[in-house]
DNA sequence: GTCTATAAGGCGATAGAC
DNA sequence: GTCTATCGCCTTATAGAC
């Protein structure tokens, strides 16, 4: 049922964009090559989206809702349980959808009108990281010097499963189960943002 | 002296080029493109190097010394100040030259054939990296779970700068100095490994 | 070493037939 | 909704003049 071959034209069509676009890059990528991995005629791409960067756009708007952020209230959680809940989110939807996690990754790095797309969804939740980054600090239970900085850190450290391709080769044959590296990865941060172990 | 008009041809397209795969991406850069910007004729591009693909190896073999770990004797040092040796070291790096460090990350997650190419810089130290750790983690100074994971964790902290241009809109205005935010890097990375502080 | 001119082919997009 | 055929542009690379 979700093999590529049984759906319609237009999933198969930003599936295989989707899958290319993160091997490839958006400009790497080409109509032609979408389309005959899609087993789908040329012609179809015009028809159904306007073009490439219509796909590309497409692509987000069908799959944004993987990396929202859990809503919750301030007044009843604390800045620590705020942040494993936001960290968590980002987290495990870079392991859900790692396809989107590299394009948005790629994009991030070049300086293309793309970027303005994606910022669209990304922003909103790292507003909500700040907050409860300033929030913990002020409450003393996150000890660091610089907000920005902190939040540099904790965006990137959730990033941290991205690499594990490149560095396969110099890495351990270890097996943690999926959950553990998680735990692990929001541990470290909150380490390294100075929080006591409860 | 150093201005781009007063260098040789070859520079001129060297320089220009790193600008233009650091900020549009190996294929959404022309050659063409880059020629114009250098002030250079096209046909420059085969003579000199002999192709686009032979342009983008040149850079880096032409900047590769700015990536590579400082040589230490194991003997003498403790882990944590060989971790601190090398984490300045590549942190220092994706400062220093924004443009290299934003065309590895590029190409980082794509699945390019150029990617070999680079890994070939990258591995010695992230090698480094890793024994380091595990030697810290025998002496009982970090404090980690998966090897693999502190590893993934700590390098991609040490390039916390690199989405500095996207949070743009949502950063405050603070300002420290480059030596402290190495140094906050560096801090908040020990703390995650569960280094005591001195 | 540098230039112009051009080759050979891929690109995105679409008009028009079915 | 799908296909073929094609347009016009841009790409990398190079042969040959200077």
């Amino acid at each position: 049922m979700s093999s590529l071959a049984e759906q319609g034209v237009k999933t198969r069509i930003l599936l295989t964009a989707k899958s290319c676009f993160a091997e490839q890059g958006y400009d790497g990528t080409s109509v032609r090559q979408i389309c005959q991995q899609a087993g789908v005629n040329v012609s179809m791409v015009s028809y159904h989206f306007g073009g490439k960067e219509k796909v590309y756009e497409a692509i987000f708007e069908c799959f944004h809702h993987v990396n929202q952020p859990s809503d919750f209230d301030y007044a009843t959680i604390s800045p620590v349980e705020g942040l494993v809940l936001l960290l968590r989110g980002i987290i495990e939807s870079t392991i859900r959808d790692k396809e989107i996690s590299d394009i948005i990754q790629q994009e991030m790095t070049m300086h293309s009108d793309r970027q303005e797309y994606i910022l669209k969804y990304l922003l909103p939740i790292w507003q909500k990281v700040k907050q409860v980054l300033e929030r913990g600090r002020e409450q003393g239970v996150f000890n660091y010097s610089s907000l920005n900085q902190a939040l540099l850190l904790v965006l990137h450290a959730s990033l941290s499963q991205k690499r594990r391709g490149q560095l396969e080769s110099i890495l351990e044959p270890e097996d943690f189960s999926q959950d553990e590296i998680v735990d692990q990865t929001i541990a470290f941060i909150l380490q390294g943002l100075g929080v006591k172990p409860a």
